[in-house]
DNA sequence: GATATATTTAACCGCTATGTTAATTAACCA
DNA sequence: TGGTTAATTAACATAGCGGTTAAATATATC
């Protein structure tokens, strides 16, 4: 078994899964509302096994309403790798820092071809 | 081939490699100084891999310096899993106000056992 | 009890990820 | 040229992922 990070991550890596974890910024939803969108492209068992790789990561959380299984979001793996990126975050922000410091000189280097009269 | 959020997500689960990304942020390493913490652990070649996962991902580049590869961070997949990140930051941080609110009660009524006076 | 709906489990398959060791390539140095 | 260091490639083993179909389980309803 790994890391939790890890397997976070690797829950995370997965583009139904993000779709699955989107829709449920919207609310509570039972399994089979949340295959509903997929199950043109895969079957229903893929999906479940897509929300068990979610509850395993604690991304989600599955009760229990009669034959229903409502899910829905865990905040504190989001926590979690918000937590992670923080060191990164003044680099990549520096980074476009710098991209924006570029687009200026551009702006200003086309001035005269400017739209606005 | 996947997509890029995630082949940037499947990079980054795993410990080996968010530890080489955590040493480049303290500068540029080529391969073998990189690889020296892991070495009792993994071969060289193993690292290489890992480093080549990272590198598929956009999250480091390789440049080259006679037979040495030093490799550096870049910063846009980072901003691309913030940029993703974003739309659950307020659903986790309102978590952690209730939490902190939870916290706040439980202070309260202790307040007898407080330590200040 | 029988049936319908919701969901999971079982058994399987193909692909890819991660590691290994051994060999190879690349660049420098003496 | 020959030797050393740096790094990659090749060939292989193993394990796990993501999908399938078919069967099983759980709950409600008639």
């Amino acid at each position: 078994m790994q890391d939790t990070l890890s397997q976070t991550f690797a829950a995370l890596a997965d583009p139904t899964r993000r779709a699955l974890l989107a829709r449920l910024t919207r609310g509570e939803a039972n399994v089979s509302e949340l295959a509903r969108p997929f199950l043109k492209e895969m079957s229903l068992p893929a999906v479940t096994k897509h929300l068990k790789v979610l509850e395993k990561a604690s991304l989600i959380t599955k009760t229990r309403d009669a034959q229903w299984r409502p899910c829905k979001l865990n905040a504190t793996p989001f926590k979690d790798v918000a937590d992670w990126m923080e060191p990164y975050r003044k680099y990549w922000e520096e980074s476009f820092d710098r991209l924006d410091a570029y687009l200026k000189t551009v702006t200003s280097k086309n001035k005269t071809k400017s739209k606005k009269p």
